[in-house]
DNA sequence: AAAGGCATGTAAGGTGTTACATGATTGT
DNA sequence: ACAATCATGTAACACCTTACATGCCTTT
């Protein structure tokens, strides 16, 4: 019944065909040739990972003959895909997520704004920045650790500033989303 | 001849191994219980790891016999280990680096302190912010490109905060770590 | 003529995750 | 009596990377 969770790579790609029908390989030029890349691009993973998800039923590819050039297959999210893409974005942001995960999490927020209401974006924003906020109390404490040498104590502190630096901009990107919105009392 | 790079995981174990021999089960709990745990720390990852390790003759295990309890292995660095581990701390940031492989960046300068002389530290730092400024340069333009939603754009923000964030860590650094040196004029 | 872009795909190889197995000891 | 900690390890499985294969078209 609970059906593992798939892979980032996996996400990017429904979300990216959920915006616009795309080919694998135009899939792979947006990986290639935008900040997207992260998310890696090469068709020895992007292939199979189509081919994984129309089996899945997520997606559907239809060939399109042009000229006599190799055809494509150009997919499309189906309903499934869009559920399965909505359960993915939809929960809250925890702790593990803000320390192991924020990848991730960006990929979800920049994916989300069509498929969520206003009020589970806002969610997601929030609980990211609470749970940076954890994190970043649970491992403060280490700059002050014994045995820690000074190159540690600076990566250390880049960390911290890094993580500092998204928990202020989750609640930034809040405060700006939030003005967009109506049926909410303005601050 | 070229032997292919090792993982990150791998260097990860070789550098707390060059700090103070340890067995595998004191590097499994070290990964679990600090801000390392971002290179991760299954028994799975780790095991295999340091027997390819011995293998390759980069450390090398004694049996420590305690009590009753289980006998431990506890694995200190050899010359050959030592060697490679200078080998992958020392050359200079690539773009490629700053774009792709943040934590292993950081995860290079928390290591290299006792293994590298403060000029080539000094020089990871320098490429480190010159890489980073290439890079934001190159996906800045993206800010202003058609077709980019607004949560994209948000997150595309965040990402180029958390750069141009480590460039001014790197810079920082750079100085801090200068003014412990000798030889060199101060600014 | 060669190189590179379009377009899909496979093969080999290594790495990681999760879960399990083992067995003694220490804490509740 | 049960759980947790010390301590090492294996098995199954999925995934990604790199490299290659194919074939047509366009540009240099």
């Amino acid at each position: 019944m609970s059906v593992r969770p798939l892979t980032t790579l996996t996400y990017a790609l429904l979300g990216l065909i959920q915006q616009a029908p795309l080919s694998g390989y135009a899939l792979m030029k947006t990986f290639q040739t935008t900040p997207m890349r992260q998310y890696s691009g090469s068709p020895g993973a992007v292939y199979p990972a189509l081919r994984k998800l129309e089996r899945g039923g997520l997606i559907r590819g239809a060939v399109e003959r042009q000229g006599s050039l190799r055809p494509r297959r150009v997919y499309h999210l189906t309903s499934r895909g869009r559920e399965a893409l909505r359960r993915w974005l939809s929960p809250p942001v925890t702790v593990e997520d803000a320390a192991l995960r924020e990848r991730e999490l960006m990929l979800r927020f920049a994916l989300m704004d069509s498929l969520l209401p206003p009020a589970q974006v806002d969610r997601f924003l929030k609980t990211m920045a609470a749970s940076i906020d954890d994190y970043v109390e649970s491992i403060a404490p280490f700059m002050d650790a014994a045995g820690m040498t000074s190159h540690a104590t600076l990566a250390l502190e880049s960390g911290l500033e890094g993580l500092r630096g998204r928990a202020a901009w989750a609640r930034r990107a809040r405060r700006r989303l939030g003005n967009r919105r109506r049926g909410r009392k303005a601050r």
